[in-house]
DNA sequence: TTATATACAAACAAGAATGTATGTATATAG
DNA sequence: CTATATACATACATTCTTGTTTGTATATAA
């Protein structure tokens, strides 16, 4: 039996996108074969090279999948204009991601793949970059976000909100490591959202 | 030519190790060849397997060698009794390890490979285990230095040692993390010691 | 209904990479 | 001075991995 309906190729596809995931996982992008993930599919590498260009495009693929709607979510809670004060929509906005992290396993295996079970050469060299352009996205949202802070007068240092931008950034980005490599959850994990709050905290007056 | 003198195979062994570091460094630990290494050291697989059992143990040594000091120092200078105050301490243990990347190429180069060059599968899952190890020592000679800055009565906030610690911590593995990607310079590193300061300013009364 | 493009499986060819085994010249110990 | 261990180079066998090619049953378009 060969020639599926168009439904079935499509979920073929994203059964390959699945496997790849796990297979990354365990055994890291580089050392992961088309042939593991074929098999992980539960297809041969021939399902694999019809649907995919090489191991390369899956990693794009998959990664795009669920990466991208992040940051859009993550862009949205710190321009928001809800009830909440600038410093709760930053404080929210850290908050949001680690929760996602805790709820949606393809996300937080996605993030692991990317932080700790890939290198960063050749091929990948330009997702670096994407990485570098959109943590300067961030911070300049951050920066946004504690101006308004100032202006609403809710500040306790009377630092320029980029430094407080890049400082939280910075902090973001460390918590967003050690979550990832805290996989037993003893160290960070349990309590980034406290974590997160008591980051707010220091600079609420 | 064979059979060198013991001094020749320990230069031998070192610039193994060398050439193992530039390599990674271009192709990622996981692309790079025996014979790469053997290649950029100019010797053959021959010599490389006499050295060492096979490309995990040339990165364990490497890594070793460059990283177990580093960790001493930062420790002391967290420790050490000076002139300074317990602020100021932290502030210039974090901006010596900066300092450190920023003249020694050896470091730098070791710290990329581990950051964004290494995949933490299989064998490499141990050397995860112990970066978390040497991050909880970190935060506890932070959460220690912030208790003496309580007692010097310099602190700004009321938050708890443990608190400010954990925080300090974050926002260095960010730094660290963001100071390596951001291999142009135009980002993190031109301005890492001001970032440091900033953070540490947040703090002081 | 038939022709064709689709969605794979299976087979093939070629090159890498690894580990080991063997060869060998020479420091060095005795 | 000689025997041996050392410090490699070279050669070999084996296993992976990749990319391509070929085969084929069947949706689907016409």
């Amino acid at each position: 039996m060969v020639r599926k309906t168009k439904e079935d190729a499509a979920l073929t596809r994203q059964r390959i996108i699945a496997a790849a995931r796990a297979v990354f996982l365990t055994r890291g992008v580089s050392h992961t074969t088309l042939e593991h993930i074929a098999a992980q599919a539960g297809v041969t590498r021939g399902a694999v090279y019809w649907h995919f260009k090489n191991k390369t495009e899956i990693f794009h693929v998959m990664r795009d999948h669920v990466f991208l709607p992040l940051i859009d979510r993550m862009d949205d809670t710190l321009t928001l204009e809800d009830g909440d004060d600038a410093l709760t929509q930053i404080e929210k906005s850290m908050c949001e991601t680690i929760h996602e992290l805790n709820e949606n396993i393809e996300m937080r295996q996605i993030y692991e793949i990317m932080m700790i079970k890939c290198e960063y050469v050749g091929e990948f060299a330009t997702v670096l970059q994407q990485i570098l352009d959109n943590c300067s996205n961030i911070t300049g949202k951050f920066e946004l976000a504690y101006a308004r802070a100032k202006d609403q007068n809710i500040l306790s240092s009377t630092h320029t909100p980029l430094a407080l931008a890049l400082d939280t950034h910075l902090f973001f980005s460390g918590l967003l490591h050690m979550w990832v490599k805290d996989a037993d959850g003893s160290r960070f994990r349990f309590q980034a959202t406290e974590l997160i709050k008591l980051h707010i905290n220091l600079r609420r007056k």
